[in-house]
DNA sequence: ACAATGCTTTAGTCTATACTAAAATGTTTG
DNA sequence: CAAACATTTTAGTATAGACTAAAGCATTGT
C-alpha cells in the first residue's frame, strides 16, 4: 500500500514531489527547478506516475503534474516534515489568516 | 535532523531494523534471520550505528544491538505502518490484553 | 506544409553500494 | 596456551539505476 522507500529515496525525486507537493506544475517548470537534464526528469516523472504517485493532465502540448498525496499514506507527513520541517506550524497559521483575509474580501 | 530516506530505503537495511525495532537481538541472530552472510549484516549494522539509528551493547563476545527509535522522527510511524500495517491495532490490543494477564498474575 | 514548442523515449555510460569470501580481532573455555 | 566462538574488517566484484545526448512524438502557430 505504502510506496517502496527505495522508490522515493532519490534526491532528484523527493526534489521532484517536494514541487509538486501543494501545487500542480508543467513539466517544464520542475525541469527548470532541478539541477538534471529535462530527460531525467520526464523519466522520474514517468517512474513517479507509473508508481501512482503522481498524476498528469494534458492540456495542449503541456503536461501538468501534481503529486497524489493519498498514495503516500503514513509517509507523507514524514516527508512533510523532512521538506517543510518545523516551517509547517507556521505554514499552517499562514494559510489560516489567507482564509481570514479570503473571507474578508468576498464579505 | 530525519535519517536520510536513502540510508534506510535499501530492503536488507528494513529488515535488520524491524528485527530490533522492540527488542534487542544479537549480531548472530539478526545475521540469522536475513537472507545475506554474516558480514554484510555486520556492516548494515556498523552503517545504521554510525547513523545513530541503532544501539549496540556489548556483553562479552555477544554483541547486542537494537534500534534507536526517537532517532527516526517522524518517519517511526510510516515505518511502523509499513512494518506492522493494520496489525498495529491488533498489536495494541493483544499487549494490552498482556498487560492485564500480567497484573492478574501479581495480583 | 513547415517550423517551433513542450515533452518523452531510447541507447549507452558511469558510479554508488550491496554483497561475498576470507582474513583479522577480540573474548571465553578447557 | 590453544581451540572455539562471536563478530568485524578488508579487498574485490557485480549490478541497479541515475544521468546525458540525441532522436522521436504531439500540438500549436504561421
Amino acid at each position: 500500500m505504502l510506496p517502496d522507500l527505495a522508490f522515493i529515496a532519490q534526491p532528484t525525486r523527493q526534489q521532484i514531489l517536494r514541487l509538486i507537493w501543494e501545487s500542480e506544475r508543467s513539466a517544464g517548470d520542475i525541469a527548470e527547478a532541478v539541477p538534471v537534464t529535462f530527460g531525467a526528469v520526464s523519466q522520474h516523472l514517468g517512474a513517479l506516475r507509473k508508481a501512482g504517485l503522481v498524476r498528469l493532465r494534458r492540456e495542449g502540448r503541456m503536461h501538468w503534474y501534481a503529486a497524489e498525496r493519498e498514495a503516500f499514506g503514513a509517509l507523507g507527513p514524514a516527508l512533510e516534515e523532512m521538506w517543510f520541517g518545523k516551517l509547517g506550524e507556521l505554514k499552517r497559521l499562514a494559510e489560516a489568516e489567507q482564509r481570514r483575509i479570503d473571507r474578508a474580501k468576498t464579505n
